[in-house]
RNA sequence: CGGAGUGUAGCGCAGCCUGGUAGCGCAACUGCUUUGGGAGCAGUGGGUCGCGGGUUCAAAUCCUGCCACUCCGACCA
């Protein structure tokens, strides 16, 4: 036994922290490297964690009034390189589909693509699908009548890596792309500012986390975009994560791909179109974000499993008597929408805890003898550990338990905004930039924006591997915020 | 694609220089004592040593060809 507190995480935030994230999501089980170079296998936890992100902003995205679709896995290399700056942008890193039949390899070396297998027209695995998506949305929109057209889809891509880390940067990475087309720029902007706006509501009301909301940077836009709109996060090492964007294309899309509109005086029109998406990253995000030196700790909204009851059994032949103590507590839970599940499985009790607080379930909640006898519970808040012990009434647990999830989302956003606020420091030169990074400067400066025409700028953030992440829209375009970035 | 490195049990590694019965830690399994913030003891199971060729009485070890992966650079939701 050692005397000091042990960290169930090794090593610490501190001491390394790519480690210590790569261990967070290997003690959590949310998911593993795959045999597939750079692409990760999404465990059960990891993924039921992906499913309820769908399962609420789904339903946000469908009242807003778009309609959910499917797209080919496979795009002609040739729609890829229709439009110029798209191609610049993507085309590194695409993975090609040249074959379409295996045979024995003659060298005896398993198998091998049937030379006379080759496809006239390769394919490309999409790295996104503006491009595909476009193709039909020049069939499908003939007149204003058919405006808007708002689509989306949940789905993988595969963007080639040269460097890859689980969740942040995968090859393959899940996420919702969303595409939807508009009679005129006016449409396309409120689209772009809508849909960040859920983003927004979801981040904060659901994952617990903040950030700032701005327009990109010339030079950070969306190969083919004229305008990129993004939510940036802070994370604990002082790294920027992109969490969310939404494009306005213009028309640049609408033009490559033919896609216009009768408008009502007869005229033909371009199209406005728009994209936006966010991504298994985020997961990534929410690990960076609020775990701890023992883990992750879930945001109550969106875990997995809020409650987990621990039944703590001793050889007194109330072995029996405690489950169903537990049996009935989680079913209660149940009926009020907690999602809660004792942990029966045949594991030493303190090893069940470590667990239950590597996988950062919000709610731990003990039951043993002395509990039932007294007809109470005792509940650990997972966000401040130990010191939240508390020993109450069933009833009065039952009645607050739905209360204490708030209280613990609640308190994680405005860590967020805090942990935010704290790492953005105002700047207005570029020397005191270079002083803010070459000290310990961690998080985000906000510079004036004109700072960008300053020529000794470049240097510096070449130096200190920097960013522009966005110009908030706090601000309303008079600054920038700079930083390292994910 | 440039530079470096690694492939040996589920995971992490030693053994290789100097060929001679395949080893350690963790994990797993069994038993007993335990169980309210990471238990102890005893025992058990598990590997064609990345793949192919060569040298040798004998190859994880030496030679050779191939493959895969990792790290560092340019790229990036």
């Amino acid at each position: 036994m050692s005397k000091k507190p042990r960290t169930a995480i090794t090593p610490t935030r501190e001491e390394n922290f790519p480690e210590w994230y790569q261990q967070v999501i290997k003690s959590a089980d949310l998911a593993e490297n795959s045999p597939v170079r750079g692409c990760m296998t999404v465990k059960p936890y990891g993924w039921a964690l992906w499913e309820n992100m769908i399962n609420i902003f789904d339903p946000w995205l469908k009242e807003y009034g778009v309609q959910n679709c499917s797209f080919p896995l496979l795009i002609p290399v040739e729609y890829l390189s229709k439009e110029a700056e798209h191609v610049e942008g993507f085309a590194k890193e695409c993975a090609v589909v040249t074959h379409h039949r295996l045979e024995a390899d003659p060298d005896g070396n398993g198998l091998r693509p049937a030379p006379d297998a080759k496809l006239e027209e390769p394919f490309v695995v999409r790295p996104t699908s503006e491009t595909i998506i476009g193709e039909a949305m020049s069939r499908w929109i003939q007149s204003y009548r058919d405006l808007p057209l708002q689509l989306n889809q949940w789905a993988s891509v595969l963007r080639w890596e040269m460097r890859t880390r689980m969740f942040l940067r995968t090859s393959e990475f899940f996420w919702h792309e969303g595409h939807n087309a508009f009679e005129d720029h006016e449409g396309a902007t409120k689209d772009c500012l809508h849909i960040l706006g859920l983003y927004e509501k979801f981040f904060t009301e659901v994952l617990a986390v903040d950030g700032y909301k701005g327009v990109k940077t010339e030079d950070e836009r969306f190969p083919g975009a004229n305008e990129t709109y993004a939510f940036e996060m802070m994370m604990q090492d002082g790294k920027a994560l992109q969490a969310a964007t939404t494009h306005d294309l213009g028309t640049n899309f609408a033009k490559t791909f033919d896609i216009k509109y009768q408008s009502k005086d007869g005229g033909e029109e371009l199209c406005h179109t728009t994209s936006w998406a966010f991504s298994t990253r985020m997961i990534g995000g929410l690990i960076m974000m609020h775990g701890d030196d023992d883990g992750m700790i879930m945001p109550p909204r969106i875990a997995p499993q809020q409650v987990v009851v621990l039944p703590v059994i001793k050889d007194d032949g109330t072995a029996g008597q405690i489950n169903e103590y537990c049996d009935k507590l989680v079913a209660q839970l149940k009926e009020k929408g907690i999602k809660a599940k004792v942990d029966g499985r045949d594991m030493r009790t303190p090893d069940k805890m470590w667990d239950a607080i590597k996988k950062g379930i919000p709610l731990r909640v003990e039951v043993g003898g002395r509990e039932m006898e007294a007809g109470e519970v005792t509940c650990v808040r997972r966000d401040i550990g130990r010191d939240s012990k508390q020993t109450l009434p069933l009833e009065k647990f039952l009645v607050e338990a739905q209360g204490l999830l708030d209280a613990i989302h609640d308190d994680m956003l405005a860590n967020s905004r805090k942990f935010r606020d704290e790492h953005t420091t105002d700047v207005s030169s570029v020397a005191d930039i270079q002083h803010f990074f070459s000290g310990d400067g961690l998080g985000f400066v906000k510079a004036p924006v004109d700072i960008l025409k300053d020529e000794s700028l470049e240097a510096v953030m070449k130096e200190h591997g920097l960013s522009t992440r966005n110009m908030p829209f706090e601000d309303e375009g008079r600054t920038v915020l700079i930083a390292k970035a994910y």
